[in-house]
DNA sequence: TGACAATAGTTGTCGTGACAACGATGCTGG
DNA sequence: CCAGCATCGTTGTCACGACAACTATTGTCA
């Protein structure tokens, strides 16, 4: 046995490379529409009714200060807009531009295809016994924060 | 269904939050130690051998150009030394200080237990299935580059 | 109501990793 | 032998995400 244990008898590190490698291949898909898997991740995730920086960095599980420079990258290409909003002036909302709207089922394509690259050789059982895993295995070490009751 | 897909719906995104969480915790942990998790990549790869920043690279499947500024911090920290190669003025040679490797054990024993926590909750049997799964998945999509042989 | 706390968003700074360009060195075949 | 190619390492540049500090706003409660 060797003491002490190196790289490659975590798991974690087998994870960050599957996970790596699976990033990565979207990403040169996605090279070709100019936008990067984070900033299709913005998109997705105003496209599906979380429309302020709040909600996108909780939905995507990052930082506010990262969404916030993903939609400065996303305006200069004018695929998402920030606008006022009405209700109340520290809020911004995030909108996309026709341009954008138009963009995300056809990445969403993308997505769904790299996904079936990487995971279609586990049959579905098996492809539903990982997601059950991984969804598990994320947030049980979690002290539990309290989600934002609106 | 929710036409196009979001991205809840990819088990790609679950796979990255999953690794984000576990990076994390471990370089909470690691971070008394004034070390980063990548850092301590560098260090466990050079304390089991691979003592160049090619192999490092190679082992830890990062771009050298990375594992060269990882070295920096490193020496800058007085963990790492690089020294010229006897055989060779092009390559160089990656050495652990004593202060370096008296810390490799310990940040190893940390790297288990993080990987303890995370994966605990699984029994034996479903530990190893997932590794076997990741590991499978990892590089099927490769169109398999050659190792290098020596 | 008016001071104080909480919240939304942005920005500065750091470490990371990909990719590309480059200089220095080593190798190989004519 | 040496011209040209290959290889190693480093560096420039970009995008990313964490954390912390800061501004502007909004909410609270005494």
């Amino acid at each position: 046995m060797s003491n002490p244990s190196g790289l490659h008898d975590h798991l974690g590190y087998w994870l960050r490379r599957l996970s790596d490698e699976v990033h990565g291949r979207f990403e040169a898909e996605l090279a070709l529409h100019d936008v990067t898997v984070s900033q299709w991740g913005v998109m997705a995730s105003v496209f599906h009714g979380h429309d302020t920086t709040k909600a996108v960095a909780a939905h995507m599980d990052i930082d506010p200060g990262a969404v916030s420079r993903l939609v400065d990258r996303l305006a200069a290409k004018g695929l998402v807009r920030r606008e006022p909003d009405p209700a109340s002036r520290r809020t911004v909302r995030l909108v996309l531009t026709d341009q954008g709207r138009l963009l995300v089922p056809e990445l969403a394509e993308l997505a769904d295809r790299n996904d079936l690259h990487y995971f279609g050789s586990l049959d579905a059982g098996q492809r539903r016994q990982l997601e059950q895993w991984i969804r598990r295995l994320v947030g049980e070490a979690h002290p539990a924060p309290p989600p934002d009751n609106p």
